[in-house]
DNA sequence: TGTTAGCACTCACTTTAATAGAGTGCTAAT
DNA sequence: ATTAGCACTCTATTAAAGTGAGTGCTAACA
């Protein structure tokens, strides 16, 4: 098990897991004994196959055919690119560029820029993708109560990031104009600028003692803002390219299609998927779920890479691409990093 | 073409396409002879059917198999099915009741009583749903600018059944909190209560008139009401059950999957059904699209039902069934029954 | 000792042929 | 007008045979 693996079967290993990303096909010793520059005969190959397979490296669907990567296998292939990819910060400038004037086209709401990114991606990989919002360790940047008629109050929340969150709360008891105005003072003066973490006990009775009469009603808003702008909750996702999943034969027999796309159309099973990915993406905040790993039962027979984005302080929000095993890894890193990077900066100019 | 079809025919037809619809098999002759109670030889139904296939009614999928409804059966079918279920009004009072709880229960905004409908209708059929959010010929409750920072001004707009839409603009020059107040002031008082169709350029002038220094200002925010609230532009889509598709044979092959699950995931799609299906919709509200009738090109070998949902005057949003060409027509029309009055109860109550 | 050539063997996949069965169309009798 | 009967058609199923990719093992080789 733990047994280091040489050179050689390491290099065979790569080859294998390689080509079969390309092909979808089990691949044989010959196959292997003509891509690698190893110049071993294809007999030679087969032992060494024996042996990875023996460590659980590669399986073999049926004797007789050739050998396909196991979870153990891709596991250690993305690893390794991981680690070589580490540092090049690819420089495909061109698709960088492009990408950049798609995003930054024309986007005004932080969900129509999700949706694009989400969009883009999956145009751009053939996989399928999940981009959910930014999670709000963000700051309240503006409350605004309004009395909507006699009973009805809207209460709207702007977060950093112009996130607008609403709501409409039902009146127990009347109450004027005046006090609206009064109140959205109050809660701007002492509100703004903090997190839903920093509101404590201390800030709340601050604030219902200001508030006099109406401390009642003071702390059920308060209530409706965490609520409303509060945790993970409501955190919105989006996805894009769903349908990318059938065109791998592997995935587009029914009972595979229907359990992933009903992933996507239930979209509380990727919240999931993402709120452990985020717990999961310690170091460079990319984090690889091959087949069984991932939260999610249903998607056990496919990939997802995860990648946060930042905004400032604290993790925020998850880019996921979702495809066969067979995924192209390199390809799907490296279009995270540029979609992280793009996405880092849409925020940084629009705080 | 024009030809009438006998007492005979329709029966023969009639029994072929309910038996079409139960086991998704093309049906033959010795079939229907035992499940008609029209003591019939098979030898004569083959005439009968013989015939109606000439007249376009039925097709054979090969020589020697049974027969399908064609597209025109399939319509005749539930013509003729429409017109017997017209005045029932069908009394399933369980279920009624209990769709009724479930819609009533904890919906607070509408967009949540949508989906929630959507889900259910799924649930209930089996097949897949689309509910469109009512198209806003509803009027203006209540208007809410309010300044974020120097530069940007929050603008949210309320509308009768408290679909809240909101906006931020970025301002050219800045302007002072009493300013936005005035604004708010001016707002509130001319536009509350007019639909969108009723702000024409007497009113536009009206008040930019009254803003004076601000017109500029002014005119900016009410294109912006008008784009926020306006037409049926970014009218919201619910779905759900789109996986129910997958589950029928002739729908479930890769061809047929993708361009289906396509269709829900790109939801522009569905707008334009939507909108077709509300322009032909005259009568009872309910439109019915089999096969190749469809808008959406995607959909050529599905049914759709749809089903406007009033609110007081005028039309608001639909509902719709997708399913296979045989598709259970009677529950779906039922079903869509209950839930439009359910839908329209909601809203009158919450109005 | 590691590498290789060679060969028998396995097993999925493809092709072909044979068969069964459902259903039709037509004809002749009722 | 209806029906029984029969030849015919065409799909679907099954079985048999063949193909080929790939393996494992052994014996020879460097």
């Amino acid at each position: 098990m733990g047994q280091e693996l040489d050179e050689r079967k390491l290099k065979i290993l790569k080859a294998i897991v390689h080509n079969y990303l390309e092909t979808g096909e089990p691949v044989g010793s010959r196959t292997i004994s003509k891509y690698t520059d190893l110049n071993l005969s294809s007999a030679t190959i087969r032992n060494e196959m024996s042996d990875l397979e023996d460590m659980g490296y590669i399986v073999q669907p049926h004797t007789s055919a050739g050998r396909i990567p196991s979870d153990k296998g891709y596991r250690l292939y993305v690893d390794n690119m991981m680690k070589e990819k580490e540092e090049e910060l690819s420089e495909k400038q061109q698709e960088i560029t492009e990408m950049k004037e798609f995003l930054t086209e024309k986007v005004e709401q932080v969900e129509e820029l999700l949706q694009n990114t989400a969009k883009l991606l999956a145009n751009n990989t053939n996989y399928a993708t999940v981009v959910s919002s930014p999670r709000f360790t963000k700051r309240i940047k503006f409350i605004q109560l309004s009395l909507i008629n006699e009973d009805k109050m809207l209460c709207v929340v702007v977060m950093e990031g112009n996130v607008i969150k609403n709501k409409i709360v039902n009146l127990s008891k009347n109450i004027d104009g005046e006090t609206v105005l009064k109140l959205n003072i109050l809660f701007n003066s002492t509100l703004n600028g903090m997190t839903i973490e920093e509101i404590n006990l201390g800030t709340i009775s601050q604030i219902t003692g200001q508030a006099g009469e109406q401390g009642e009603l003071v702390r059920r808003v308060l209530e409706i803002i965490a609520e409303v702008a509060g945790s993970g909750e409501d955190m919105k996702i989006f996805t894009s390219g769903a349908t990318n999943m059938l065109k791998y034969p592997e995935l587009s027999d029914n009972v595979h299609a229907s359990e992933i796309i009903n992933v996507f159309e239930e979209k509380q099973q990727l919240e999931t998927l993402i709120t452990s990915s985020e717990e999961g993406s310690a170091g460079t905040g990319i984090q690889v779920y091959i087949g069984n790993e991932t939260p999610v039962q249903n998607m056990k027979d496919c990939s997802v890479v995860t990648m946060t984005y930042d905004i400032g302080d604290g993790v925020q929000g998850t880019i996921g691409i979702i495809g066969p095993k067979r995924m192209d890894y390199e390809k799907v890193v490296e279009n995270l990093k540029t979609v992280k990077k793009q996405l880092d900066d849409a925020f940084q100019n629009n705080t």
